[in-house]
DNA sequence: GCTTTCCCTTGACTCACATCAAGGCCATAA
DNA sequence: TTATGGCCTTGATGTGAGTCAAGGGAAAGC
């Protein structure tokens, strides 16, 4: 049993047991959307073989944070994580939501350190890729390398969506935006696209969209006003997903 | 002669000629913090092999636009771009300032499209690097496998950087911040840290920060007023250093 | 059980930046 | 030479979201 990550403050700690936890890239039921997509049943053995499966991070426990030495990228098998950087003056800015199949942690490979943090949501499994063992089998399974690449790429422009949502958008069309793109993600993964349970808080949504707490609450509960969404406290169920959309401005 | 892109509007039209322009990566002064960073001299031979060049870009062509069709990624050899995405709205929000040596259209690859549109902010120089070539060339080159994932990985840290500032910072601060990054970048190129000529306008920069070109104006005459700045039209001299950076509220 | 704490909501007021409007400067062209 | 158009600056006014303040409800701890 080996203990990778540094068990700095409630820092995970991910342990690698000797005794996984059962599960596999060919059993698991996100491999059409993770990183396996687009691998035969052979790559995708030889993928598995270098992620390391561990105990689950439980809510608020940390997976990585800002300054960490890079080691490996990571995809969610359960929960939600959020990543986040510290402003010099203490301010939060959080960067982005992950729901399970997607990938996060690239932004590390830059300098060989964490750009920024990433804690639990709520209870989360988590599969561990090995960055070096990543790149040695990206060099010998092209396929792996151009998916990888594309992953990355899409990191940029879903940025770019944000920056534009940020620079140019209202209050309701940035509240409404996150909606759509939580909707659509959840049917991604064959969830309902209508009824969900938001993960994070409030004050995690004004940060991500550049809003305070008092400003989504407001948005909120605008929208239910209008009858586009449901709204009770965590629980959402989207009304009128057209009008939605036609609030996000976002066209798409 | 062969004619790669497709002749659209305004477009560039890049033009490879089997007279290319003399220059390579070997004797370009810019190699070292360009792509061919990193790499050994036969390695750079072969990657100026598979890099096309062409007839200079002249001031507000486009390289290649949003939907094209993605076939490479680009470095700049001299001259400045704007990339830029326009909204369903018809409105544009700019994404990012490209200076020589840095590389642009890395968003394409998610879709093998491009997710935004680049366009020449004065007579440009670039480097075509098609992306199949790099892509194999990567599986038999490490270090360029590694070299390439960073880059694609400072871009992502680039944009959160933007989004945090779009999120959280003032109008001052924004501004303050840009300049900070030009006169950095400059630096990294062996020019003037403390002098130099905006390429873009202030409509640009508003765009970019996600103000308008009256605020960014304003802006300007405050930090003159501060003594922070010297600006004369699109000709600007840092007189504080130490000022702005303490403006830009980043620390670094 | 009660208390504490966290999270969310709502209202009243404020302010930074947007909008609207006007005018100046400089380059290019007639 | 005067016109034209692009770009920048400055002032007056408006407004969307932030700030401040208060209170409620659900979950966690004692």
């Amino acid at each position: 049993m080996t203990i990778h990550l540094t068990d700095v403050g409630d820092s995970a700690a991910l342990k690698h047991c000797t005794h996984d936890y059962q599960v596999h890239c060919g059993n698991c039921r996100l491999t059409s959307i993770c990183l396996p997509l687009a691998l035969e049943n052979d790559d995708i053995q030889q993928l598995d073989d270098i992620i390391q499966r561990s105990k689950p991070l439980q809510k608020s426990q940390h997976l990585y944070r800002e300054g960490d030495d890079f080691q490996s990228v990571y995809a969610v098998r359960s929960g939600t994580l959020k990543a986040y950087k510290t402003t010099d003056d203490g301010r939060e800015q959080v960067t982005g939501f992950y729901f399970p199949g997607e990938i996060l942690g690239m932004d590390g490979i830059s300098n060989n350190s964490h750009a920024s943090s990433a804690k639990a949501l709520e209870t989360a499994a988590i599969c561990e890729i090995p960055f070096t063992s990543l790149e040695k089998l990206s060099t010998l399974m092209p396929s792996l390398q151009r998916h990888f690449f594309q992953l990355m790429s899409r990191e940029i422009t879903e940025d770019q969506q944000l920056i534009t949502l940020l620079s140019k958008n209202s209050a309701d069309e940035r509240v409404a935006a996150l909606m759509v793109s939580i909707s659509t993600r959840n049917a991604k993964r064959k969830l309902s696209s209508t009824q969900f349970r938001l993960p994070m808080s409030r004050v995690d949504i004004g940060n991500y969209l550049g809003l305070t707490v008092e400003t989504v609450s407001r948005v909120f509960s605008r929208m239910q006003k209008m009858d586009i969404l449901r709204v009770d406290n965590k629980e959402i169920e989207i009304l009128d997903i057209q009008g939605l959309r036609s609030l996000a401005n976002l066209g798409s």
